[in-house]
DNA sequence: CATCAGGCGAGAC
DNA sequence: GTCTCGCCTGAT
């Protein structure tokens, strides 16, 4: 078990900022994760968050996992003040943490990701991992499957990944698993390359656009100037930013600050339908 | 029953 | 380059 102390964390909103699809809430204070293979529990008490792993695995994976060594309270320091929505939105979601999730399934995930919603989303990914990923068991007996492979899923058919409830995605499921199994499209090159030079080789893979790009960019490669626009933060920008968003003041904290905009959103919808 | 979900590709112009 | 259209599926 590993404890440390963080003000700008919150497990809870990292599952509900919908950056990550296998991480949820398994209790009152405790959740879960699947990722790097590996199965997950953290438990939080306000900004003391115990990580149920060695010191070695925290240091090793899960301290860049969840961006541990960035100071997101210093980023929300740098918004402007006069900004009121920005301000809210910050404030409201300060826990929320970019997460250096890896690449392929992030590619696979946000391929899943258009025009569905997140609880299919879900579904969909765990879906996937059943039938293609690696079961596993945790040190503490946990059952669990891994990611599939992009071997596993290159060698689905169409068919199979529409009998899996991929829906019309599956065709880009499919030729997107086969590029990349087959050594035409190159992962490991992307890291190293700037944002538009990274998302412009991705909206080379079938059934990756440019929003889907943003999200991999963001999400995976950390290139955190990413600012993927879907239909609720094309309708935040037309609301709150008529005149544009200042992206020249934010540069490389745009991303940061659209997760921020993406996660009041959803729960201010979700209080509005609560009323 | 229509509309909408964290869009995208294809084709028309 | 910009616009329109069709698309799996489940929830509301």
């Amino acid at each position: 078990m590993v404890t440390v102390q963080n003000e700008n964390f919150s497990a809870l909103q990292i599952c509900m900022s919908g950056q990550c699809f296998r991480m949820d809430r398994c209790g009152e204070n405790k959740y879960r994760l699947v990722a790097a293979g590996k199965y997950l529990e953290i438990t939080q008490q306000e900004d003391k968050i115990s990580f149920d792993c060695t010191q070695e695995e925290y240091d090793n994976l899960w301290n860049v996992y969840f961006d541990m060594e960035t100071d997101y309270a210093r980023i929300i320091a740098s918004i402007d003040r006069e900004d009121s929505y920005l301000m809210a939105a910050a404030a409201h979601g300060k826990g929320i943490r970019i997460l250096h999730q890896d690449l392929w399934e992030m590619i696979i995930s946000f391929i899943i990701s258009q025009q569905n919603n997140i609880k299919r989303i879900r579904k969909c990914i765990e879906q996937l991992c059943e039938r293609y990923g690696e079961k596993k068991i945790s040190d503490k007996g946990v059952a669990y499957f891994a990611f599939p492979t992009p071997k596993a899923l290159a060698n689905a058919s169409v068919d199979d990944l529409y009998a899996c409830g991929m829906g019309y995605r599956s065709k880009y499921i499919y030729q997107t698993a086969n590029s990349i199994y087959h050594g035409e499209f190159d992962l490991e090159k992307l890291g190293a390359k700037e944002y538009d030079a990274a998302k412009r080789d991705l909206l080379q893979l079938y059934g990756v656009g440019g929003k889907v790009a943003d999200c991999i960019c963001l999400f995976a490669l950390h290139k955190t100037d990413a600012f993927p626009r879907d239909t609720h933060i094309n309708k935040v920008m037309k609301a709150q930013y008529p005149n544009g968003f200042p992206f020249e003041r934010y540069g490389e904290n745009s991303g940061i600050l659209q997760q921020y905009i993406f996660y009041y959103d959803l729960e201010n919808k979700k209080y509005r339908n609560n009323i």
